[in-house]
DNA sequence: CATAAATCGAACATCTATGTTCGGATTACT
DNA sequence: AGTAATCCGAACATAGATGTTCGATTTATG
């Protein structure tokens, strides 16, 4: 739903009657849900599932790539919002550690949302549209570089692109059940913290909450003595 | 095409008369690089291509998901024949120097084809695909962590996961204009080598070729003193 | 050269999804 | 209450892709 000035509506406009603006949330949220559950998701399905006719939504969303985008930017913002709420304050390492395991949650959640997006917008507009979000991952690691704590011999979008590529990986790898759900945050937040750091220095610790048990981490490795030091 | 014994074709059967062989390779061969340029690529696109009526392909391969099979398997193929002519024989960390360079060029070239399989058939049927290119990275691993290169505090299967999915990162990256095609492998290597320490230990650096300068590996970064320790 | 195998185009048959149009029925707003 | 906005279902229009069937023609192969 393209506004005179070429944005994408994500909320109800004013003008409408109060009738249309509950349509139009109603829609996106289910379009959201639906879209999330199976990218695939057709505009019938997502109509139905809002409780609204076929033709109540084209009224409202042009095409089935305009619906999409909105159900994507208001995902996004979604995000913002809790990434917004998260505390990345303190030193890079700890900011890392918070970030990933806010982000994790909603990539986790919304996977298939970006999916059906990549397969119905221009690469570019989901650049586009990812920009705060990215922009949050930057900060952190420019700081971490300044302080020490990350690596400065790869570029900057690299270690963003590193970043999110593992939390995505982690998703898939949970959706298939390979990895379980409550473990993901601790195995990306354990290799990239590995991952940023230069050669030459040492990997840090991840700190926090105790680490899980190794048995519950690993998968039969072959080495005897499997944790680190262990002491 | 399911042989008596489940199996796909991806040769052509004794059988046959010679043209319908040569055929059914050039319709492997173009359907391979028709996905290769656009995983969306239609039947009608490839037979085309291949300069075969779609009657002809159709009574090659039953379904499109069936010649789409056909063409991931072969990929794999090739993809183990550089596998098994890339020397991994020396220490973990120059053996997964040498993997990370030749898978690089497949998933750079093909990572299309498998965008195409995995929209047209069931993630096991991939994940079966992929079990003997996995397994020669999961040795390596296997070989670095019992040399105490590699970290053992995360499980085998998430370590594969991560070297993949920087792969597949960076070939989105590279065909979007990010990264340069050239610097991939390095980009991949640096971080993989990194992300595979354990905390506590050293972060090796990437023996071999003189690395890029920093300007042209890095993006404008902030930081001062860039390269590690300089000196 | 004779036969069986294979190709080919054209047409047909579906199917699924996207969008559109229409007119009547609701429903919000003033 | 009146009016305009909105909803809704049903039907239509399109489009693209997948498969299939047919009969005529070409081609490998023994």
């Amino acid at each position: 739903m393209a506004t005179s000035s070429g944005q994408v509506r994500t909320t109800a406009p004013r003008g409408r009657r109060a009738d249309a603006r509950r349509n139009i949330e109603a829609i996106l949220d289910t379009a959201v849900a639906c879209l999330a559950r199976d990218p695939e998701a057709s505009v019938v399905d997502i109509a139905a599932a809002a409780g609204v006719g076929r033709v109540t939504l084209y009224s409202h969303f042009k095409t089935r790539a305009e619906l999409i985008d909105a159900a994507l930017v208001r995902t996004i913002q979604h995000a913002d919002h809790i990434l917004a709420a998260t505390d990345t304050s303190g030193e890079p390492v700890r900011a890392l550690i918070n970030l990933v395991s806010s982000t994790w949650q909603i990539v986790h959640q919304f996977r298939n949302v970006l999916l059906a997006a990549q397969r119905e917008l221009p690469s570019e507009r989901i650049r586009g549209v990812h920009n705060r979000v990215l922009r949050r991952t930057q900060s952190i690691i420019e700081r971490g570089r300044r302080s020490g704590a990350f690596r400065t011999d790869l570029p900057k979008h690299w270690l963003i692109t590193t970043a999110f590529s593992l939390m995505h990986a982690a998703a898939e790898d949970a959706s298939s059940g390979r990895i379980k759900v409550e473990q993901a945050p601790a195995l990306i937040t354990a290799t990239l913290l590995a991952a940023f750091t230069a050669p030459g220095a040492t990997v840090h610790d991840p700190p926090g909450p105790p680490p899980q048990l190794p048995q519950d981490l690993d998968d039969g490795s072959p080495a005897g003595a499997s944790r680190r030091a262990s002491g």
